[in-house]
RNA sequence: UCCGGGCUGGGGUAAUGGUAUCCUUUGGGCUUGUGGUGCCCAAGACGCGGGUUCGAUUCCCGCGCCUGGACCCA
């Protein structure tokens, strides 16, 4: 016996056909906006992730040299990886470029609730258009998924924010001030208690006075966002804000105005975010940690080299995913489903089988014997995976030319010729043939 | 990397310083023709290593893994 590796786990046919069903459900919904599907390498270079973040990114990375010699990583996210991608074709690639992908991600860290080290996530991506129509496409594929996903109103929320308003209400203030440092204060802002808030303000730069003033503004309501604009009398800020009520008015149109919330304490950790930030959060707040964020990255492609592009995207991941569904119960069944199991009775193989293709011609999942069995066997595994029909072909039967039909649910049988099933039924069923 | 809780067949449990209970599960059978209720047979466990002891699943130490949290979240 082999042990499973620590952070990685084993997916058996019930859960991930649930996983499956989810994971298409997200996938078509940016595919009907027009996201393309990419595909993208487990290893890239590792430097491409210190350039980016800095050595010590490595520590947290599954990173390694591999036999000839290159520094290589397993892909903790995508967003490099696109934006290399977007800079390598980025004279015949037409613009905006919208890009979607599945797959699993690995960091190096230690597995805790909605955090393994592999995980899997689907990323969306829109380079090449600064106008806020994209970033709330953004928001409009975000909110379209979890709703089909059978998510309300009530199990989700949108938070909004914008840092280029964080970032200049902070140049505004006198002093010196770590605007990086004091972003990530705000982005702890709702983890930690207050004093330690405040400390953390205090260590990048801000005297306690601009404590107070600086968390005031912060809680400034939607309607009264010039406030902010006079406060910093900068055209950063006023453009930031703009900006920011483009997009919620662009996302009004698109009919999901109502999931988003504005909220200018969601700061996002990373770095490289330069307008619209956002956050999906569990309405109940019984998933400790942000469902998923996303937001613009304007400055990222030209960092990898690439001529300036605007960028914007989110990147749900079904950890995190899978628990606000089954927090708002609407996550699907982890259960089999089986069409027909055609039942064999004596040697009568060649006839069961020419009914299982036709019925898998059909479309429908048909399963027949295999292993040889008896009838009260393959009748007990046909119910183990849920077979919803039972077509029985036995030999006393088929010398009436009839095979009989068993509805599982109800034990109810019937005869049908043979002849004519399934004939020109699509999807026959003992009611079909029922009197 | 750090802190807390945990670890007995595949799953869930019981007891115990002298190798383990019950339920469930899996496979087979109860005239190769009736499952989801029965019965019979079979399979299957003390996470790993070390220490104490005549003897450790039990007590002690270390590690591993699971779980929750911190850090981090690119």
């Amino acid at each position: 016996m082999y042990d499973r590796i620590k952070g990685f786990r084993d997916f058996y046919p019930e859960e991930m056909q649930s996983r499956r069903q989810v994971m298409d459900t997200v996938e078509a919904i940016a595919k009907q906006y027009g996201f393309r599907e990419i595909g993208t390498p487990a290893l890239e270079s590792a430097e491409m992730y210190a350039d980016k973040s800095g050595e010590e990114i490595l520590e947290e990375l599954y990173a390694f040299e591999d036999k000839g010699g290159r520094s290589v990583a397993l892909t903790p996210e995508l967003t490099p990886t696109v934006a290399r991608m977007a800079v390598a074709k980025q004279q015949e690639l037409s613009k905006p470029i919208k890009w979607v992908s599945t797959r699993p991600f690995w960091r190096y860290e230690e597995p805790q609730q909605g955090r393994f080290r592999e995980f899997y996530q689907t990323n969306v991506d829109i380079f090449g258009s600064s106008d806020p129509s994209a970033d709330a496409e953004i928001l409009a594929v975000a909110a379209d998924a979890l709703t089909s996903l059978g998510l309300t109103q009530d199990d989700f929320d949108f938070r909004v924010s914008h840092r280029d308003i964080l970032g200049g209400l902070l140049e505004s203030f006198e002093g010196d001030i770590e605007t990086g440092a004091a972003i990530r204060a705000v982005d702890k802002r709702a983890k930690v208690d207050h004093d330690e808030y405040a400390e953390l303000l205090g260590d990048a730069g801000l005297s306690e006075s601009q404590i107070a003033e600086f968390d005031d503004l912060l809680d400034t309501p939607e309607d009264d966002l010039d406030e902010l604009v006079a406060f910093a009398g900068t055209e950063r800020v006023e453009s930031a804000v703009e900006n920011l009520q483009a997009v919620l008015a662009a996302t009004a149109d698109f009919g999901v105005r109502e999931y988003c919330t504005l909220s200018l304490t969601t700061a996002r950790g990373l770095d490289y975010y330069t307008g619209v930030v956002f956050e999906c959060f569990d309405s109940t707040g019984e998933v400790s940690r942000a469902v998923f964020g996303g937001g613009r990255y304007d400055d990222l492609i030209e960092g990898f080299g690439g001529q300036p592009t605007p960028a914007v995207g989110f990147a749900p991941g079904y950890a995190t995913l899978s628990l606000l569904c089954q927090r708002a119960g609407v996550w699907p069944e982890e259960e089999l489903t089986t069409d027909y199991y055609v039942l064999q009775v004596g040697d009568t193989r060649e006839v069961a089988a020419d009914i299982a293709r036709e019925l898998r011609e059909r479309g429908h999942i048909v399963e027949s014997d295999v292993a040889g069995r008896s009838f009260g066997a393959q009748l007990d595994y046909a119910d183990s995976i849920n077979a919803e029909t039972v077509v029985i072909v036995g030999e006393q039967d088929l010398e009436d030319d009839n095979v009989t039909l068993k509805d599982m649910e109800s034990g109810d049988q019937v005869h049908a010729a043979v002849d004519s099933f399934p004939g020109d039924h699509e999807r026959p069923t003992f009611d079909d043939f029922a009197k």
